[in-house]
DNA sequence: CCTTGACCTTCCAGTAACTGGAAAGTTTAA
DNA sequence: TTAAACTTTCCAGTTACTGGAAGGTCAAGG
């Protein structure tokens, strides 16, 4: 198949096949004689696989070793486990620093009107002024 | 003040600041006669204004349109509370994005044994097979 | 006066992971 | 034969900086 038809049943777009070719996720794809990329029912999955990782947040960096996991038949589930529980680290460092983000937005936002005057704890808290409240 | 006590004050790098005054955030700084830029207390104020607002997590678009508010007299409150409490949107929306990530992640590492052995749900899950435990 | 080191300048490149668009060649169906 | 739909490559833009190169400036010490 082509690679618009690769892009419908991998659920990406043309475009993020051949930028994950060029980023040495998958192997430079055979061409035709008139230069067009050719994709098995292999390629396919395995860009689905790439997809659904990247769904989950791993960077294309990690997809890769992901990849080079899944191809490894002795591999060992460990590794493939501290990859994953090193992202969700990761990922709940964001998320306790958007928390706080959060915290202090909507605590300067409780104080504040909302309405037509200017006074405007948000912006007070913005420029330094201690809330003492 | 040269551009590296500015630095120091606000807590920015000199080359970050040279970013927001080319991104338009703090006006072009006047120049000695060697052009060397001169900054003074009140820009050190704007710089660390913007400091904090991006510590919150405000773009540097939204920066710019919190700065406006701050020096318009005539402002209303309200226009401040509501780009606040949009980013507190856009911020619990991807904490809810990460969560939804995080649980995907450990429900597949899990049931992965994490040893030395080769099968692993992780991989499995990423290939594509439905878990049906 | 000269040197040294710390400072400053501009400009270019790179980061992450794509996305959009231009210009041009190919395939397919009518 | 023509037009639509598809494909190719290449370049630019996105976000918010950061690093580095090449070179000018300033202050202190000898």
């Amino acid at each position: 198949m082509r690679i618009g038809e690769a892009a419908r049943r991998s659920g990406m777009a043309a475009k993020t096949i051949r930028f994950y070719e060029e980023a040495g996720l998958i192997a430079p794809a055979p061409r035709t004689d008139s230069g067009y990329r050719e994709f098995s029912d292999d390629d396919v999955r395995r860009l689905r696989f790439i997809h659904r990782a990247r769904d989950l947040g791993f960077s294309v960096g990690e997809v890769g070793r992901l990849l080079s996991l899944w191809s490894d038949r002795e591999r060992a589930s460990a590794d493939v486990k501290r990859l994953a529980l090193e992202h969700v680290e990761r990922i709940e460092a964001k998320m306790t620093e958007l928390h706080s983000m959060r915290s202090a937005i909507l605590h300067l936002a409780d104080r504040c009107h909302g309405d037509d005057r200017p006074e405007c704890p948000i912006l007070d808290g913005l420029a330094g002024e201690a809330d003492a409240g």
